[in-house]
DNA sequence: TTAAGATATGCGCAAATCCATATATGAATA
DNA sequence: TATTCATATATGGATTTGCGCATATCTTAA
């Protein structure tokens, strides 16, 4: 994965929003995904599809339910971004609103 | 400035070269970023409109030529990302070349 | 005032991107 | 087996993006 492919992932808002659900919470289902962030499924699954094809996540079937998570072998320095924004007080603000959908559920 | 617009800034493969250049090397002369990456003047010259017109960074006249440089007030996030990648083994791998033929000039 | 170098911009085209809608697949259960 | 819920994919259209080419603007020096 090249880093220029790896921002395009991060450059639709709602990839990013997803990515960042994922990687607060864990492993998440693709429906309550699309609850929080009050988007239809299909376009849920579709960013959630180009995060899995580019390797930034993975998807693991369990019964009914398809879960998301961070793949665990993606390079350190695309680890970091992630893990910064996670962190970082200013997203947090910006994204608190699918945070809270996801807990209330 | 959203997070995922400055994740589209670096989701083109010529921005992000200009973008690390510049974060390397401090203040560059768009002719000599035109060198170091080896593209047309008008592609570059568009690249960092785009840069400057977001507030990633800003461009000063001096004389003949222009120089742009990172804007000293983008949030920390977008800074930690920026110098992370300037900082990150892989990518000094990946764009070198760029950075050989600037040195070299 | 003119010339030349450095940088920016207007324009047209090709490709990529995103979305909504419709449809298909796959697992669980009746 | 038929049905239903959860998820994925295909299609088509509207919009955006990136590029090359030509040209305009700006600055300095002759």
């Amino acid at each position: 994965m090249r880093p220029h492919q790896f921002f395009r992932l991060l450059s639709d808002e709602t990839r990013l929003r997803c990515l960042l659900l994922i990687a607060r919470h864990g492993s998440q289902r693709v429906c309550d995904i699309t609850l929080a962030l009050e988007e239809s499924q299909p376009k849920i699954s579709r960013h959630l599809a180009q995060l899995r094809t580019l390797g930034v996540c993975r998807d693991e079937r369990r019964g009914h339910w398809v879960h998301y998570s961070i793949a665990d072998n993606i390079p350190g320095w695309c680890r970091n971004v992630i893990e910064g924004l996670a962190a970082s007080n200013c997203l947090k603000e910006t994204y608190q609103t699918d945070m809270d959908r996801l807990l209330s559920q």
